[in-house]
DNA sequence: TATGAATGAGCGTTCATTCAT
DNA sequence: GATGAATGAACGCTCATTCAT
């Protein structure tokens, strides 16, 4: 029953954005999740493997996300804008999920591995950003770059909105996006 | 001795920033550093404060660095150029100091505590950011806001770079700058 | 199933009754009680829990001894002399027991708590004593005054015994119980 | 300088007497006698011994103490009444030094050798019992079970008066030391 | 003689993982 | 499949003792 697999992620993403990876006991995440102790290691090798399966999770549900009412028919800025606020809506409604995959990002779990195992969920976006940038509506940059701005500029704000050192409403989400669009758009746009 | 305290500091950047904070055993720490065990309590009340008080002393010198030559009589878009190099080439020149503030500010160990104490470093950019937005040569925008294009940006390029998913040569950097200046930039410059 | 936490008392009893509390670790009694040295931590939050609850174990067990065949529809003297032996013989027959709680009752591990929560077991003893005293067969003496001639000096006759100071034998334990009736008897007895 | 050596001795007794012999640290012995941690042990060989050595002055004392004003051509009853209040008034005035002496006499560190080293500081007491069961005005009983009647019974009345379990006031002092006579007079006192 | 920084063996305790049920 | 009691390696930390000064 993969009723319980769901159950021990969702109980490992909740205790682990709350208390680290570190911080949180396997016997906790069973608890959490309402199974035995031993159940987990049916669904999961070990507690990495067990951690990684969820960062690969978090991060197709993100990526699927910032995608959400992409048309590669629309202008750049429109289609920078959405992705943007996707990602940063996203990250707002979701901020134990944000934090798990912040945590991940920069902790020594990160393989190369689990890292491009998820490039190719933003292929459609790769593939616009070269039309783009060949159109010269965007900076000529390597979409790993442009992705800063797309990206770690958005989750960077989340971070700050959620901690509660910048306040962001309506004025400073529009002054955010675009700040970011100027840092990319290009000469022809 | 604070020969000791130095090298036990060192010891513990090299391995945490290699092996992150739980893969970094006290008596692995004291091994490397050449001392006792329990030495290391008497320069540092446990492991938890010996981290912290690494986090506030790199802090402490990428503030230092960062604001490396700054000299406030000189336009914005050379001042902001020089901020984000200076931040830049700090993190690719010590990539262990660099990964061991990543790790620290997204872990459970972040206190606001260790957050505020190292705020007042940068208080010269914070005035000078205020002249620069009030002069409409940068965006009006909060300074936490700033930041992100300044620190987050930089520092987003400097991890890709690092770990080679971004050849990051002198025109790849130029261009980041460039967009990162684009981003701030206010409707006088 | 409760075998193991028996198995480790009588472990924590046999080593601390002959090393002291410091000179007894956890892996020890674990290895004595034929246990992993996790696994007692199953049964008791701590090392401190641990002799706690065999404090009051023991307690219980010798408070229980010493009301063993207790009357009150016999004479006091009769009574006293029954409790002192029951008591005395408790002590000799169980030596480790005696030692564990006299080491206890004398270290800073007493805390009101455990002393109070054995208070009641002699209840049956207090009223006894009461009207004995009424009647004018005991001495007119606090309970407390009491308690020192039928359970003090046993425990400090059988010390010597088990120690080889004194040898006790059926001359001399006559002796003792008459010594200690004699302090307490009344001017009616 | 023996005024170190009574300086840490001081120490010793103070905070084992109120922290235990493993709550007190040689560190903390040396802060409070105000020396070096290393100068406890160019006065005693390691800490047991010191230990030892405090137990043995303080036994030293109390014995000293119980035989002030002993006068053997006094009746039994009053050298009886006399060392038993001694031993008494000692013990309520000195309670940190009653406590040390009670927690080391039911401690793993007892050693028949230091047990014995003292016996002989008593050996006037020995002498006089010796005349007084003779002559029958004493029991016919060993010296070391008389004790139990002038040093046991006298310590377990202290004990309880400080821990507040039973208010002792000359009545109630008069009541114990008579009931501890009653114990040990013979037939023709 | 006196010091106190340094040591490292040894402690109490945790927790990822196993396996008998 | 599912369990959770049991495990023991490994951790952070303490403190009696040493020794260079």
């Amino acid at each position: 029953m993969q009723e319980k697999r769901r159950k021990i992620l969702d109980a490992t993403l909740k205790l682990i954005s709350q208390f680290g990876f570190h911080g949180t006991p396997m016997s906790l995440i069973a608890e959490q999740a309402g199974v035995g102790a031993g159940t987990i290691y049916r669904y999961f090798e070990n507690k990495e493997a067990l951690i990684m399966k969820l960062f690969l999770k978090l991060k197709a549900e993100i990526s699927q996300e910032m995608l959400n009412g992409f048309d590669s028919t629309r202008p750049p800025e429109q289609v920078f804008r959405q992705v943007w606020l996707n990602t940063f809506h996203y990250c707002i409604q979701h901020p134990a999920e944000m934090m798990f995959l912040e945590q991940y990002h920069n902790s020594p779990f990160l393989t190369p591995a689990s890292e491009s195992a998820v490039q190719d969920m933003l292929a459609p976006l790769v593939k616009y950003a070269e039309k783009s940038t060949a159109s010269g509506q965007v900076k000529e940059m390597p979409f790993e770059m442009l992705t800063i701005f797309v990206y770690d500029t958005t989750i960077a704000l989340a971070k700050r909105h959620i901690s509660g050192f910048l306040k962001v409403d309506e004025f400073a989400l529009d002054l955010a996006v675009q700040a970011s669009w100027d840092a990319v758009k290009g000469p022809a746009a």
